[in-house]
DNA sequence: CGGCCTTTTTGAACGGCGTTCAAGCCGTAC
DNA sequence: GTACGGCTTGAACGCCGTTCAAAAAGGCCG
């Protein structure tokens, strides 16, 4: 059972304690300076990452944490709001990595072909997925409270994914408001794909099956956009 | 939650105290009684199934559960293994329905050209999903612990989704293992579609929207079929 | 140096979780 | 009546995230 119970979030904790904010009142402590609180931030978040990496997103554990980093659980709760915070702190990480691996194929692939450049996107991804199981995993497999609102960064990283996928099928589809749905479907598709794959629900994971259907997929795509 | 490795039951704890292997030895207490445990047995997933409809997969616990049936936590454990086990036979309810549902689109599209028949299909799942939103939520929200495996019945009704978009393509696609396999890509497909729209991650869950994309979606692989 | 002040760090404490298990309870059998 | 099972019970165990009063740490100033 892996998912928590709510927790309060603050809209946009994840922007808080910027260097601006600090000079307006010089901090009379150099503990309170900017670099300290970054340093434990940042060993909390490579803390967090191995954790996921080799244990799952369960392993992130406030104790487990600050156990392994030599400090007090309270400290983590002085430069993340809480485990949610450090959590999406940490999938925003992986978002922009997947993003930079989604990219890289959308640039290699600058001139050729539809179907091609299709392809290339959903193989990118599914080896991202594959190669990072569990950083991928996280991302899905952590959800916010009831009320709270994924930070506004977290959905832009989104919609750059998408918006490759919309700029493959630019000579395709004309409509701008057609093209964007289409690229929102053939990325959930692939998603699809490689979620259920991954989730060893139905047996165990075959990498050459999974990608086989994802040639499918793009396949039948491609096809059924030049026939239209 | 750890699975322990089971004190002396099998993998088919679902499948204790029928009828069948109470005659072996005949209970010396009435409450021994299948009908009494399965009373309480229906009592519990009852009252899960209405948390998870109304509050979500976070609030089948066990004391609640057991305020909630007037017993005490203990007694739960007595007629499922642990929160786990109700979990699983819960989803495999919800499986079933599922399964219904889209057994139900697809007999009904008996005779009707492969495009419609897996927009019937599709738009079925995605019907299922809305308006059975924590249910289906609870069935890819859930993760078996790291050793164990799912229980045969619930790859089975898997298959048996799988196996109805697979009849639909039964005149498209005439190997076996490429209808298989394109069967399972347009059912992951569907539900990527799906799975993204309801967690709402990315802006608000609109119907609309994810109704067009599954109409794009099954619009261009029935066209590319043809096309092939 | 010793106070003073600010900020961080600390870890015990709180409430809640899944799960266990010794002790009691309760029909039945003798 | 007594003995015998299995069922029920709920306190107890060991986790969890989170809080917060108290302690500590570092700069400042007289």
């Amino acid at each position: 059972m892996l998912y928590r119970l709510p927790r309060n979030l603050g809209e946009d904790d994840l922007e808080r304690r910027k260097p601006e904010s600090s000079r307006l009142k010089k901090p009379s402590n150099p503990r309170s300076d900017p670099a300290f609180r970054d340093k434990l931030r940042d060993t909390v978040m490579g803390i967090g990452r191995r954790l996921i990496v080799q244990e799952g997103l369960a392993s992130v554990q406030a104790r487990r944490i600050a156990s392994e980093a030599g400090c007090a659980v309270g400290s983590i709760y002085n430069v993340f709001q809480d485990l949610d915070a450090l959590i999406i702190a940490l999938n925003t990480v992986t978002l922009g990595e997947l993003g930079s691996a989604l990219k890289a194929a959308h640039d290699a692939s600058k001139n050729a072909p539809t179907h091609e450049r299709l392809l290339a996107l959903a193989q990118a991804y599914f080896e991202f997925a594959g190669s990072n199981r569990q950083l991928w995993r996280a991302i899905f497999e952590h959800h916010l409270p009831e009320g709270a609102k994924a930070p506004a960064e977290y959905r832009d990283d989104q919609n750059s994914l998408f918006a490759l996928v919309e700029d493959c099928l630019i000579d395709d589809i004309s409509d701008a408001a057609e093209r964007r749905r289409a690229a929102r479907a053939l990325f959930a598709s692939v998603h699809g794909i490689v979620s259920l794959a991954l989730d060893r629900k139905l047996g165990e994971f075959e990498p050459d099956e999974t990608r086989k259907q994802i040639e499918f997929l793009v396949g039948c795509a491609a096809r059924g956009l030049q026939a239209k």
